[in-house]
DNA sequence: GCGACAG
DNA sequence: ATCTTGTCGC
């Protein structure tokens, strides 16, 4: 893939304010609607077979056929090599077939900064995709899109960066106000729309993401699974987001993608950096 | 000043 | 994110 917009790569020499300001900057050309070629539905991600417990059914039939024409998935994952240096891995995935891995690889230069995530990882991230060869339809990040105090969270600063489709898939909510509290148990599937409120440059109300209940427990009363965060990055609507997590996720927590992305980077954290 | 804060 | 074994629940 090709960086499409030069001027907006997450040089973490800036300062603090300038790296503020250019959040701002690609914020404002940042798309939150659907600009895209692909259908959520036909991801190809087939539902995992659950066992009498719950858990995932190892032992079911492997997909040998892929089809071509199906979107391809990208999705990126980080992993630290000692403090120092950070390693990405980007798995693309077409119709339920990995088809291409890259890693990528990076200096920690500055700390972790709620807000300024893009600055810390995005260089080895950047490293990552520009040596991938396929083309994304789109691209699942771990973090925040536009659920961001400036709407220019990572997977919104990835996806204006190279122009492609991106959405951010958190485990933990950064900023905004879920319509319905988070601290009880949510069903399976259950979506809580997340709205600007004043910690966020929207209009308040505005529904900047949404919680999403991937999977749950059969009785969360006594345990229970934390929803995913999942907000739109560039060129997707919050509604697809959604969509493009549940078709991806399959009945398990995390989307396929990032799980995927998730081992490839411990692979790289473990061959050294 | 206080509180809150992705990975 | 990262350091890490056992343990609880279905």
């Amino acid at each position: 893939m090709d960086v499409a917009r030069p001027e907006f790569l997450p040089d973490p020499d800036r300062s603090h304010d300038e790296m503020e300001a250019l959040q701002r900057e690609i914020a404002d050309v940042a798309v939150f609607s659907d600009d895209h070629g692909f259908d959520a539905a036909t991801l190809g991600f087939e539902e995992t077979p659950r066992d009498a417990t719950g858990d995932p059914d190892a032992g079911s039939q492997q997909k040998t056929l892929r089809d071509a024409d199906a979107p391809v998935v990208v999705g990126v994952d980080q992993a630290f090599v000692g403090d120092e240096r950070s390693v990405s891995a980007a798995v693309a995935i077409q119709d339920g077939v990995v088809v291409e891995r890259a890693a990528g690889s990076a200096p920690l230069e500055i700390p972790y900064i709620p807000g300024l995530l893009a600055f810390r990882e995005g260089d080895a991230i950047v490293d990552a995709l520009e040596s991938l060869s396929v083309d994304a339809d789109v691209v699942v990040l771990d973090g925040s899109g536009r659920i961001h105090f400036r709407q220019a969270g990572i997977a919104t600063h990835v996806g204006v960066l190279f122009d492609v489709p991106a959405v951010g898939v958190a485990k933990n909510l950064l900023c905004g106000t879920p319509r319905e509290s988070l601290d009880d148990p949510l069903s399976e599937g259950a979506r809580v729309a997340v709205e600007a409120d004043d910690g966020v440059d929207a209009p308040d109300g505005t529904v900047i993401g949404y919680a999403y209940q991937s999977r749950q427990y059969p009785n969360p009363q006594r345990r229970h699974v934390n929803p995913l965060i999942t907000s739109p990055g560039h060129r997707v609507s919050a509604e697809t987001t959604v969509e493009v997590v549940e078709a991806t996720c399959a009945g398990y927590k995390l989307p396929a993608p990032t799980r995927l992305a998730d081992e490839y980077a411990d692979e790289l954290k473990q061959s050294g950096g």
